[in-house]
RNA sequence: GCCCGAGUGGCGCAAUGGUAGCGCAAUUGACUUGUAAUCAAUAGGUUGUAGGUUCGAGCCCUAUCUCGGGCUCCA
């Protein structure tokens, strides 16, 4: 059994027992070994090799890394100058680089193990077979850039998953196997949410199941917004370049825009990546005082941007897109009280789904724009929020990540496999209204020039519903699900009743399936789970008799004998509160007194 | 863009280079049912696409598209 803390070191050491095994397994061809750090659930390492390794070879590896630790060898840690390092390494162009990379006068350390020697810093363990009671497999392999950089040579990462024991291995396994089962591209298209085809890459056709969930999302933005004093707009999704020639896009994105040639008269079209130029275009239209500010205009148009080939990845990567974005004018001053209230909006809005997220600040990049004297003081002040709102420690800093135009507040989440995605954004721009040439008349009555905040909340909607597909496993709360109650008559003559209590809660707006199909009402009920509809209303002679309905929860509890109108009034309740809850709202029929909300 | 892998009825899967099958779903009929799979029959396929090798290709080769896991990227 291996200690958590040492956890680290076994991993490493076993990356040094994986580049053992693949030298041994490429023979006399010559490979170059380049790193292999410990990661999360295991480690990797890059190597360059004459011809790929594929998964056919995995049991070859594995079966010499077993070899070589039970073999006992020890890890010997040796110090050597610099030249002997060189010397040691001559052949392989990594190390070397590497080496030479070192700080002068920093301890070069190197560690043998039988015939392997590899350039690290340690620890490891003393013996190979301290390694035994670890469990490892060898789980996938990808390309590499050596660095990082895609300038550089290509290697081929070899990930390892390596456990303390083999139970620990075990379980993460099964998580890996429960993940797959949260899956959104999985769950999507069993749930009917939405499908891709081929010739629409990396954007949704959304069915009408996942269309309702998405309406019922963005209607709750507009609702809460509109009292928040925002305004909605929508803009050309269509345009001339000349566009993004002006707000600056063009020169540095638009190899990211699909872009269309009008051959009549040679003109550029391009569908918008974003919505900002088209914003400060209705801001263009009219005069504005700091009277107005903050002037907040929201939309949610669809936005499109090409992206290169392999990086698509579901609802969470897409080329085709919505944002609840806003672009909020506001004077510099305003600023840190703005950031604030979006804040707030994020809070209220991840609250209500169950989500809690982490924020980032990204600071001031090398090729900024503007003035340092407003960049301080937006950084000092964004970090001031941060501060109060989460923190020291409640949230993380990206030195020199921000967008060129201004420093940035992201608000990141994992999805089922603890893969870190963008969601809501709050950028500060003081470039876009230069650009522009857009003013605002101060109270002096003089020309000054306002920020602009870009802010989304949910991000993309369609990354959001990916996210709320994992977080919910499809089991989504009462107020998202695109089929809230399925009704189902027991036998055909307790159809006309079923349509009476069926136009009762379509007439409240309540989301129905009504099946009065010939069929056995297990098979109903079957299909209905099928589709993790919240509640199943069963209706058979005593519902009939004494006008009530049998509800079966998500969860496999019965409710029987409930009045319609306590049942409608409790949908409604549930809908109005966005509870998170299976059952809430009226006291009398909930079985447990589960309510949280 | 890069490496590896995958693509077979709507879905999940099967098929040594030798007649493309199974389950679920669907359709039709029977059953009229009290809480997650009633019975029977029927229909559904140029195996992603385009070439090639072969007497013969779902299977081998080439190209291409899409998807998956990563790398890089993400205004």
């Amino acid at each position: 059994m291996i200690e958590e803390q040492y956890l680290p070191m076994y991993r490493h050491s076993l990356a040094h027992i994986l580049a053992k095994a693949v030298i041994k397994f490429y023979g006399d061809e010559k490979i170059q070994i380049a790193i292999g750090p410990q990661i999360d659930n295991g480690f990797y390492y890059d190597f360059g090799l004459p011809h790929a390794i594929t998964e056919a070879d995995f049991p070859a590896i594995e079966k010499l890394m077993n070899e070589a630790i039970k073999k006992g060898d020890d890890f010997v840690r040796q110090e050597v100058t610099k030249k002997e390092a060189l010397e040691i390494f001559a052949d392989q162009k990594y190390k070397v680089e590497l080496i030479n990379d070192l700080p002068e006068g920093e301890t070069i350390t190197i560690y043998k193990t039988g015939d392997f020697v590899d350039l690290c810093r340690g620890p490891h363990v003393s013996n190979t077979k301290d390694l035994q009671s670890a469990a490892f497999k060898i789980a996938s392999t990808s390309s590499a850039y050596w660095r990082g950089d895609e300038h550089n040579d290509v290697l081929q990462r070899v990930y390892v998953y390596a456990y303390p024991s083999k139970g620990e291995l075990k379980e993460y396994l099964d998580f890996l196997a429960e993940a797959k089962a949260r899956d959104h591209k999985v769950l999507g298209p069993q749930l009917d949410l939405f499908f891709f085809d081929q010739n629409a890459p990396g954007m949704p056709y959304w069915l009408p199941n996942g269309l309702r969930m998405l309406n019922t999302i963005l209607q709750y933005w507009r609702e809460e917004h509109e009292t928040l004093g925002y305004h909605e707009v929508a803009t050309p999704l269509l345009n001339k370049n000349a566009l993004w020639v002006t707000s600056g896009h063009w020169d540095h994105y638009r190899n990211g825009m699909f872009v269309m040639e009008d051959k009549d008269d040679d003109s550029i079209w391009g569908l918008k990546p974003m919505n900002c130029p088209n914003s400060v275009v209705i801001y263009k239209r009219k005069r504005h005082s700091y009277k107005e500010f903050p002037l907040r205009y929201s939309d949610s148009d669809v936005l499109h941007r090409k992206e290169k080939s392999g990086e698509l990845n579901g609802l969470l990567r897409v080329q085709m897109f919505r944002q609840d974005d806003s672009h909020n004018y506001v004077t510099e001053d305003q600023i840190a009280e703005e950031v604030n209230n979006i804040l707030d909006i994020a809070d209220r809005f991840y609250g209500i789904f169950g989500l809690t997220y982490r924020p980032e600040l990204s600071t001031r990049p090398d090729d900024f724009m503007g003035e340092i004297s407003l960049w301080d003081r937006a950084e000092a002040e964004l970090k001031a929020i941060l501060d109060k709102r989460y923190g020291k420690d409640g949230y993380d800093i990206n030195e020199g990540d921000g967008a060129f135009y201004g420093p940035k507040i992201d608000i990141i989440m994992k999805d089922c496999l603890g893969r870190q995605w963008q969601m809501g954004t709050v950028q500060l721009d003081f470039q876009l209204p230069r650009n522009f040439g857009i003013v605002y008349v101060a109270a002096d009555n003089t020309e000054k020039i306002p920020v602009i905040i870009h802010r989304v909340i949910y991000g993309s909607l369609e990354r959001f519903m990916g996210i709320l597909i994992e977080q919910f496993k499809g089991s989504f709360p009462f107020w998202l699900a695109p089929t809230q109650v399925g009704i189902v008559p027991i036998r055909e003559e307790h159809n006309e009743y079923a349509r009476e209590v069926a136009k009762v809660l379509r007439k409240n707006s309540i989301h129905i399936e009504l099946d009065t199909s010939d069929t056995h009402m297990n098979n109903k009920i079957k299909n209905y789970k099928h589709y993790k509809v919240p509640y199943v209303v069963v209706i058979g002679n005593e519902e009939v008799e004494n006008k009530t309905v049998s509800i079966n929860l998500r969860d496999g509890r019965q409710v029987h004998g409930i009045k319609i109108a306590d049942f409608v009034k409790m949908c409604n309740y549930m809908n109005r509160v966005k509870c998170l809850d299976l059952i809430a709202g009226v006291d009398e029929v909930i079985p447990e007194t589960d309510c949280c909300c």
